[in-house]
Order: structure tokens, then sequence, then C-alpha cells
DNA sequence: GCAGTCAAGCGGGCAC
DNA sequence: GTGCCCGCTTGACTGC
């Protein structure tokens, strides 16, 4: 039976053993739940003691999808990275021992990237520590610069994958097709998540903005109150009588000289016009009214329509 | 020592 | 049923 366990450089499968002929082609006709039982059943089986009878191991090359067929026992992997600089060392290895996921995604069987790892060699209850005595080492993939580079460009033309260009990518970069797909699926999640981070930052931003103006409003309506109990109160009779005026549009009391209305006809009495505001304490319409004593505080309500 | 990055595994959902 | 994608997670690696 054999096993992939994803490594750009180094392939290896685990021949476990476990009486089935050609599990490659047996399992791309399986269902997730028939694989995850496999899986489970696989996984007992490596457990079982008695299948550390018979521990083999054999080390396969990075046989991408065109070109790398042979297998190679485990004394040729100084050979192989020799001759393929770019191979990264058995980057899954760890994933694989470590997580009890002795079993490889089905996917790469069907992508026929299965490598071969007869894991007689191993004893069962194998660790990545371990590895090192079998001459394996545990090291992770990191893409070369240039693998990197050709993955962004190909990601800026389209983030997506077509099975042609990952194909494509996977024999131009000596990688696998699983794992073009697996960079593209983690490259998308990092777009994501930059995204969100940028529209979390804008909004930020806005809340900010919306607290200060809210601050700003209770400001405003704070002075307008206290403008309104000085007009109730004795205070108003000592404000000189030439600072009010009405205002021509809303016929409403305002500071500032003169009193006129807005038809030219004599101007409302001040009483009258308290007793409006009181009455009716709706801020002026139009803010040219408060404008002088408050500044920009007010807003003018034709401009902001 | 620790936080950040990244390749990879796993499980679930979806479209065909 | 299959293949692909996504979200979450793990573990190796790196820089401080």
């Amino acid at each position: 039976m054999l096993f992939d366990i994803s490594n750009p450089g180094l392939r290896l499968g685990l021949g476990l053993g476990l009486g089935l002929q050609d599990q490659s082609q047996e399992t791309c006709m399986k269902s997730h739940e028939q694989r995850q039982k496999q899986r489970q059943s696989q996984k007992k089986k490596i457990a079982d003691p008695r299948n550390k009878a018979h521990p083999s191991l054999r080390l396969g090359p990075p046989h991408d999808d065109a070109n790398n067929n042979h297998q190679v026992t485990k004394t040729d992997s100084d050979e192989y990275f020799n001759f393929h600089p770019h191979a990264s060392p058995p980057s899954s290895v760890s994933s694989f021992f470590n997580s009890s996921s002795f079993i490889k995604r089905e996917r790469d069987q069907l992508a026929g990237e299965e490598l071969e790892l007869e894991v007689e060699k191993f004893p069962s209850n194998l660790r990545v520590a371990d590895l090192d005595q079998y001459g394996y080492s545990k090291k992770k993939l990191r893409l070369t610069k240039e693998q990197s580079a050709v993955l962004e460009d190909s990601f800026k033309e389209h983030s997506t994958l077509t099975l042609t260009l990952k194909q494509e990518l996977a024999k131009k970069l000596n990688l696998r097709a699983r794992q073009v797909e697996v960079w593209f699926q983690n490259r998308r999640a990092r777009t994501k998540l930059k995204q969100t981070e940028v529209n979390c930052e804008l909004l930020k931003k806005c809340c900010e903005s919306l607290t200060e103006e809210n601050k700003m409003l209770q400001k405003e309506l704070e002075e307008l109150k206290s403008m309104k109990t000085a007009l109730q109160g004795p205070l108003f009779m000592q404000l000189p009588v030439a600072t009010l005026r009405i205002c021509p549009s809303c016929e409403r009391i305002c500071g500032g000289s003169g009193a006129t209305t807005n038809n030219g006809s004599s101007p409302t009495t001040i009483t009258t016009t308290i007793t409006t505001l009181l009455v009716d304490p709706k801020p002026p319409h139009d803010h040219h009214f408060y404008k002088n004593n408050y500044g920009k505080s007010f807003v003018n309500t034709e401009e902001s329509k």
C-alpha cells in the first residue's frame, strides 16, 4: 500500500503492508467517508504492534507529474538534492507523523503523485525526532524566491487555478500540483486577511470620526440649552435689545443688530418671538442665524442638503 | 523565549 | 461521487 507524504523535494510513500493492492487506483473511487474510514483503519493498522515486525522504508524523489517517476532509496536523498538544488527537504514529514496523519491525502494519490515509503522499515511509533536516525531531515519546505515570484505573478493574473495552469506551474516550478494548489489557497487566505484588516482600519477611523462628530453635536446641544436658559432668566433682560433681531426667513429671534421680518413688515415683538422659541425649540433651519456666535459649530442646513 | 510567517493537513460545504 | 475551495489548525522555521 502506498501513501504519499506532501514533499516537494523528497517523496515518501508509506507501504503499510495492509494487503491492499494498487491503493492509488482504488482510493480514487472512494468517497470522503470511505476514505476517512480507510484512514482510521490504516491508523489502527499502524498502531498495531504486529505491524512493527517488518519495518521498511523507501524514499522517492519528487516525481512531479511529468518527469519524476523513479524511486530512490533513502540513500539517494543527497544525490537527489544535489540534482535538484531547489528541492526542499521533506516538509510534511513532521506533520505527517506528529499529527498522526499517517495517511496521505487521497487527493495527491488522485493526481498520481504518490510516493512510496515502505513503512516496514520504521517502527510504528516513529516520531519526527526519530527520523534523523533514518537519514531524514524534518526541515520544512520553503519555496524559493523564484518559485514564489512565479506563483505571485500567476496569482496576480488569476487568483484561482485552472487544472491546466496548475499543472503548468507545477511542472515549471518542479513542484507537485497539490503544492501549487495549496499555495494558491493560502495566498487567497492571506489576501482575504489583509482586506479584512484594511476594512477593520476603515471602520475604526469611521467610528472615531463619528464619535468626534457626536461629541461636537452634544456640545452644541448643551450650548443651545444654556442659551435657552439664559433667554428665560433675568440674564435675558440684560441683553442689549439691539443685539436681538428676528431671522428674516424663520421669523425667530436671533442675535445681531436691527430687527426686521422677512416680509418687511414691522418687527415681531421680542415677547412673541421668545414665546415662539420656547414653544417650538427646534433649531433654526438656516444656521447663519447663530453662525457669528458659534462659528463652525453649526452647519448650514441648506448647504448640507 | 516568543511572536510572526508559511506550507501543509483536516473537515466541511458546495457545484457539477 | 468527485473535485475544489474555505476556515481552522498544526508545526517548522525565522527574526527579534
